[in-house]
Formats: C-alpha cells, structure tokens, sequence
DNA sequence: CATCCTGTACAAATCGTTTTGCTAAGCTCG
DNA sequence: CGAGCTTAGCAAAACGATTTGTACAGGATG
C-alpha cells in the first residue's frame, strides 16, 4: 500500500486514521490508492500493535438452549455500537470448560468477556491472568476487582410465583432443575420462602428434581403423580420443565390445568404457543445481555471505578386463568 | 518468558511447539518456567505471523430467530475440532450488512465464513478480495471458485407438504415469506408445483405474503380466511407463520385443524409443542451448519479442489392428524 | 540575518510470535 | 588428524500495522 502511493506506511496510518494532520493533496491521493486497490487494513496486525481486538468473547452452557440466543442478541446489539464483535463459546455445562474458554479467549486478546457461569469460582477466577480485560458474570457473583456482575432476582421471581398459586387456593409442589447450579438452588429457595411466609409446611416428598430438559418435567411429574395425595400445582424451575410436566400429565389423562396447575420459569417462545398457556416468570434475556454490554463499554472507555451490580428486575406472566 | 528462562525466544517456541529438537533438559526448564509464569502464548502475534487466525466468521440474519442457533451450533461442534471458534454476526435482514460484515470478517483475517445470504450476489462476491479464504454459503449458489454450498431441497420439502394436503382431499392456500428472498421463491415454486402435478388450478387469490413473523401470519390468515371460498388447508413458508395463522384463525372462531388445516416449515421447537401440534417439514439447520463446518474444515486442511455443493435432505413430518 | 515556529513526511521502534538460516561444539570414522 | 555429520541454540527477518521522535523546508518574527 504505501509503495503503491509512494509514501512512507506513517502517513497512510495517519492519511487514514486523522490521527496527524497530513497535507491535503498527500491525502487524497493515499485515499485514491486505497480505494483502487481496496486497501483494507489487516485487524490482526493493527490488535497486536494497539492490543485492542475489538472481540468480546460471550461463554454460555448451549446456544440452542432458547434462553442464550436472546441474551446474545442483546450483548451483541450493545457491543456492535463500539465496533466490537462477539466470539460465542459452548460449555455444554462442562464444568472444565468455562475455565478453558475464559483461557482461550484471553489469549486471544479479548477487549471483554460475558460469563454465564454454573461452575466458575471466585478461585478459579484467580488462577486466571485477567490483567485488566473487564470480565461480566452474568448469574453467580465473582470476586474480582474488575469482574462485574448482572443477575436477576430468581428468588423473588420464584416467591412471586409460588405466592400467586398458593392465593388461588393451591397447594403447590417443585420440579426443580439439576442440584447444586444457582439458578435450581435460588429458584428452589423462593419456592421453601413463598411456602413459609404463608404458613404452609414445606412437604419434601412434592420436591422432584430434573435437569431442565422436556424430558426430565415429564419424569418428575410422574413421580409427584405416583403420590397419594398430590399438589394441585406445581412451579417448575424452568419452562421446558414445565411443558415436560404437561406432557406426562396428559398422558396420565389429568386435565391441564384443572388437576395439575403449571408456573415455569423463562418464558421461552414455546410458553406462550402452548395450550394451555404456561404461567411463568419472565426472564429478560435480552436486557442482561445488554446491561453486560454496557458494563462492558464503560470498562473499556476507561471505567475502573468499584465493582458494579445490576439487578434486572424478572415479571410474573400470567395466562392460563387456573 | 524467554527472559526468564534464559534461553532466546526462538528455543522456547520450538520447545513449546515441538517443531525442532530442543534439549530434553532445556525443554523441561522452558516448561518449569512456563507453568511458574502461566505462560499463554498470544494469539494476536501469532494470527499475524502464521495467517491462521483460528476463528470463523458466521454470517446470519438473526440469532434470535430459532432456526439459527441450532445451525451455530452444529457448525461450533464442527469447527471446535479444529480448535476454531466462531465470530457470529447478525444482518437483521439488511442487504447491506452482508457485504460489511463479510468484509469485516475478512479484515479480522478470518480462516473460513459462512454466510446464509439472503441479498448477496455473486457479483457483490466478486469485489471482496476474499483471496483464499473458503466460503460456504448456506442456501443461495454463489459463483466463487473457493465458495461451497451448502442447501436443502426447499421446492421439494413444499411440494411434498402441498401434496400431502391435496391427498388428503384439501384445497391449499399459500401463505408465503417476503417476496424476492430465496426461500420465500423456492417455497412457493414448490406449492405451484405440487398443484400443478395434481392437476389442481392456481388460484392467485389463495396466495398471501407475509414477513415470516407469526404478526404477519396471522395477517394473512386473517385476509384469506375473509375469501367467499377460502381454502381448507394452507401451507405456510415458515412455523412461526404457521402459528401466527393459528393464532388468527382461532380469533375468528374456525376450529384448527377442521376448518383450517396448516403446515408449517422449519420444524422449530414451537411446532411440537402447540396443540394440535403442528405439521411440517423438518429443516435440519443443525445439519447444514455441521455440513458447512466440514466443507470449511476440508479447505482449511488444504483442498482445493472445484467447488462442492452438498444437498442436506428435509424431512416431512405429520403431526395434526386432519 | 539569525531565530523560531509550523507544516509535512519519514525512520525506527514496537507489539509477540514463528520461521529460516547459521554457527559452534562435539562426535564419528576413515 | 581432518572431513563430515549431528546436535543445540541463537540471530535476524518477517507478519502489518501504530506510535514516537526527528529532520527538513519554508515562512514569520525580532
């Protein structure tokens, strides 16, 4: 490029990026030789040099699951804003990954990381050379001087639903999701807050676990079915739980939602296809991908100030009238 | 790292990288100190010198939308095994986004792209310098030396679903995507055709488009449903339409699937879960992204041989019994 | 006229690796 | 003992940009 303009490869930098005043007619005819030989700078060297990649890495359990395309989407709109352009990395929940991915995308230089973390640990996390990239979790809370964090309430999210079965006169039971992850543990916790705040004796025997998948709602409201006087409604940790649930208790020929009420939790697309419509707690995706975002932006403007956290504030959805 | 360990930064990259002998008790001090400093080897640096930066670029309209997650996926599962990892990008159906971020990509010296261009023309292809960067296009036939296809058969899956109806002693209305996008043409070609195979007239009037949004299938229910003689079955260019329809037809009374059979296309989740469930034809997006990750892989690994387009086969898949 | 300033463009260092060519030492073998 | 081979490691170039310091010319100023 510069031997074509003839012109030294300073002055193409500064012709182009404005970065030093360059004589007019210089100028214009670098810009003439750009553009006939469709001079596109190479990003890689201009990284190395700058060690700016413009890339944020975004690690998540599984982007088909329908919860991370949103969350994507809305780190990946705020991030586009400041030219920055997402590295998407599946865990598949495998807990060695989260720690690989984090590795592998720093060594790529990453401006920023956004975590969905179900393993991850504060001390994990420090075995970690984050130097300064600016790392989000979204979920669990790290310890870390520039780890910020976003999370929805799910304990209050669950209470609120748990509460709005037990004030249409339910009792109520749980399918909760794999033990031991934050959002099965906090959603469950709402569940046992709900129950106590309205003087109801929490029954271990209405607690059946699955793993958040179709299948595994379906095994567990088998269980709590084979029961001899079982709940009247059950609040699942997730929504693909709770279309699971109906699945086997139509097959067990119950009538959704007379004899077995639903809540789930996330409000999928699919929450509001099915008939009847699932109940559930709304779990704004796309808004914490977005407050990542701009967690992150404010890092890498130049932000290092305390760390921060954002709550996102979660909606109960109503809609089937049982 | 060469510092530390005394030795020049030549002998640690051929201790690290086993390209050259070094001496068993060098090597061994190289990674005693390496593991001591954590040492990760930057990616930026050596993208710059090997060319080879290990990252895809994946070029699609909306990861929101629910058939192109299961298509990242299959194409990250595909790539991981070559230690490659995926800059995902999202048009929202801009013609001009395209061609930026195909550019982009390229600028961030990516070593493959996949595209699922709805705009892109072979002629806008012929002004990037894509050099020897394979490309696999996902849908439309791309003239490129180095551009592979991937696409499924889409006139066929609409032909069998239209068929499928007629058998069944319908008379099929058409709801079909955006004019002008190739899977809105090639669908409804498929619809014609079918008619036309059963000998059965086309009647213009039967025919709505909508966006493939389910607001815009409802829309177009609605106008059809309001036909002196409206069809008894419709085929819809996508389930989200399908569903849309549903939605609408409902409103207006109809009982679905009596009054108003529907099939649908894609196969989201969604189209199993609403009630009745949802006939329609399988897209296999998982298989078109892994199929797309193996063309990539095999030119990443050195083929250069002419230009392949793999046909990945859709599936019809009853559902509703009317 | 000497000095200072301003505008313009270049040289060289730098980012952190990989790669190639080379040197020096030690060993073998006729 | 010298030619030839092997082994081990280094120097330097390269990748392609950005950044900083500097040189040179010409004009303004005292």
């Amino acid at each position: 490029m510069a031997l074509r303009a003839g012109v030294s490869p300073t002055t193409v930098s500064h012709a182009l990026s404005g970065k030093r005043p360059v004589a007019a007619g210089t100028r214009e005819s670098i810009e003439r030789v750009a553009r006939e030989l469709r001079y596109r700078p190479n990003a890689v060297a201009r990284s190395l040099r700058t060690r700016r990649s413009h890339t944020a890495g975004l690690i998540i359990p599984d982007i088909s699951n329908p919860v991370y395309p949103r969350l994507a989407r809305g780190l990946q709109d705020e991030l586009a804003a400041a030219g920055c352009h997402v590295l998407v990395c599946n865990t598949d929940h495998r807990p060695s990954n989260e720690l690989d991915y984090l590795v592998d995308v720093l060594d790529r230089q990453v401006d920023g990381v956004v975590i969905v973390a179900f393993h991850l640990s504060t001390e994990d996390l420090a075995q970690v050379p984050l130097a300064d990239v600016p790392l989000v979790s979204i979920g669990p809370r790290l310890d870390h001087p520039s780890v910020d964090l976003v999370r929805t309430d799910d304990g209050a999210g669950a209470r609120d639903a748990t509460r709005h079965r037990r004030e249409l006169g339910h009792t109520v039971g749980l399918i909760g999701g794999a033990a031991g992850l934050p959002p099965s543990e906090s959603r469950a916790a709402g569940y046992r807050e709900a129950l106590a705040a309205a003087g109801a004796a929490f029954r271990p025997e209405f607690v059946v676990n699955g793993d958040f998948t179709r299948a595994s709602g379906a095994a567990a409201m088998r269980a709590i079915a084979a029961l001899p006087d079982r709940p009247t409604a059950i609040f699942c940790a997730n929504d693909l739980m709770a279309i699971g649930a109906m699945d086997a208790a139509r097959e067990l020929g119950l009538d959704v939602p007379r004899d077995v009420a639903r809540v789930g939790y996330d409000d999928i697309e699919a929450a509001g296809l099915v008939t009847p419509a699932l109940t559930t707690v709304h779990l704004p995706a796309d808004e914490l991908g977005a407050a990542a975002g701009r967690l992150l932006r404010d890092r890498m403007d130049g932000y290092a100030g305390p760390r921060r956290e954002v709550v996102i504030s979660h909606e109960f959805v109503p809609r089937a009238s049982a």
